[in-house]
DNA sequence: CCTTGACTGCTTGTCAGACAAGTATACCGT
DNA sequence: ACGGTATACTTGTCTGACAAGCAGTCAAGG
């Protein structure tokens, strides 16, 4: 049975307006993981075990389980098999990026302002890094910056944009503040489109290639120097200057 | 029909593992919603026309429903009524900051780093905003520490922490940055609790009400008087003050 | 003319039951 | 012990049903 507890009805001439029971259900399920009580990778009961243990049909189950999924709570959604869904962290990550993206592409957020947003949290976290840069993510780094020698010589747009994502978050996790990671994370998947069609759409890409290799190892070399300052700045003017030379190719205003 | 053109099977020897229909139904419905077809505060239609739009029947069209909604891009599913969802984008903020406080109840990101990113975020917001401070936003900041000053008086911590909280959005959002105020938004939201519960737990509260009154002041002075300098670190100070004076309340170590 | 009331649809929320396809498991023969 | 089959179970999907709530419509009565 679900506890219909909530909501006691303080104007008594208000209806009472009690939720779906699917979105009860979820809401219940959900509070369960994230408190703990079914602590990550967790398979969850058979769709029919849940209809008894909640006292609802399977329909509304179904239902309140594709509210977690889509929440990223619940790994599974994605393909179609009998693995039962599982407690899950990865997708909410994932979960944030969609909104994030869903709020960009409505055109309530100037791509402007999301780089600027960009620019100062990056700026931040590489100063931090550069206080104690961890080995493994520098080590990363630098893997990743090879690899776009490599695309760039190769010429191909794709893998560059790739191993260029893939640095920048590897050199932000160089700090170990999880925060920045985490919404770094968000704001590249909601920009690498943008990115992706500027880089497509360059003019002598062997050129801007190289540049963007260039201050990438300054970057580097910078938060491995210890110099917190000088890696800030540097990666305001690598983002800043690219923006500004390639920014208005993703249509954005 | 729903069409299923997508994922051509590039390997021909891994089964084509695709989406449920439901999870499909709900990403054309989100692509018709972010690209504008469906703009927003339209009403969707009824179920029923969905089931012949997309060829599928009702338990796969309301489970694509429930997944928008918990996308935030729907409105509706907290009541239930015969209204139809309509297109909205405002529950897309309030979905990114579910998923955030998973994350953050999951246990994955500290308070500490929470708070160094509310920092660094919000002090580079309140610089931006005092070289051009929007003056409705400064006259709903004035208001607000009005209401703080009465909460105080009248010892009631929750309106003190509702009007605070609102001060800090209303600052952010002086400068014309969308992303600054969305992301701090979600922030705000994710942190909100455990800052209630600090204040809950005061020893003192009047003393310490009354000390945020004075540094919201010296902050908002700081804006109007457009030296973006000091307001980034007086909102600094302000912060971390608070967190490392009361901030062991909530219990995240 | 305006209000009121009943009636008729239509919509959502929920349930029960059914079936196909795929998988896991138990069981059986060698 | 090992391989192969049969069985049970799971998810995805569909169909049909019913209660409750809301929006009209339409006629009766003031």
């Amino acid at each position: 049975m679900v506890s219909t507890s909530a909501s006691p009805s303080l104007s008594p001439f208000e209806p009472v307006r009690r939720a779906p029971l699917s979105v009860l259900v979820s809401r219940q399920m959900r509070e369960l993981i994230v408190s703990g009580v079914l602590p990550l990778g967790t398979a969850l009961p058979s769709e029919k075990a849940l209809t008894e243990q909640f006292g609802v049909s399977r329909s509304t189950i179904r239902e309140a389980l594709r509210i977690l999924q889509a929440q990223g709570l619940l790994s599974g959604g994605d393909t179609v098999s009998t693995a039962r869904p599982q407690v899950s962290d990865r997708h909410v990550v994932e979960s944030a990026a969609l909104a994030l993206e869903a709020v960009l592409r409505l055109g309530q957020v100037p791509l402007t302002d999301l780089v600027a947003l960009r620019v100062v949290l990056e700026g931040a976290a590489l100063e931090h890094a550069a206080s104690d840069p961890g080995p493994e993510a520098i080590a990363e780094a630098r893997v990743l910056l090879d690899a776009m020698r490599h695309a760039a010589t190769a010429g191909d747009v794709a893998a560059f944009h790739t191993a260029d994502v893939g640095f920048h978050i590897a050199m932000v996790g160089a700090g170990d503040n999880v925060a920045y990671r985490l919404v770094l994370g968000v704001l590249r998947e909601a920009i690498a489109v943008h990115l992706l069609d500027a880089l497509a759409d360059l003019a002598e890409p062997a050129a801007v290639l190289g540049q963007l290799i260039g201050e990438h190892e300054a970057v580097l070399g910078a938060v491995e120097a210890g110099d917190g300052h000088a890696a800030r700045h540097q990666v305001r003017a690598h983002i800043l200057g690219f923006y500004a030379a390639h920014g208005q190719a993703g249509g954005t205003p």
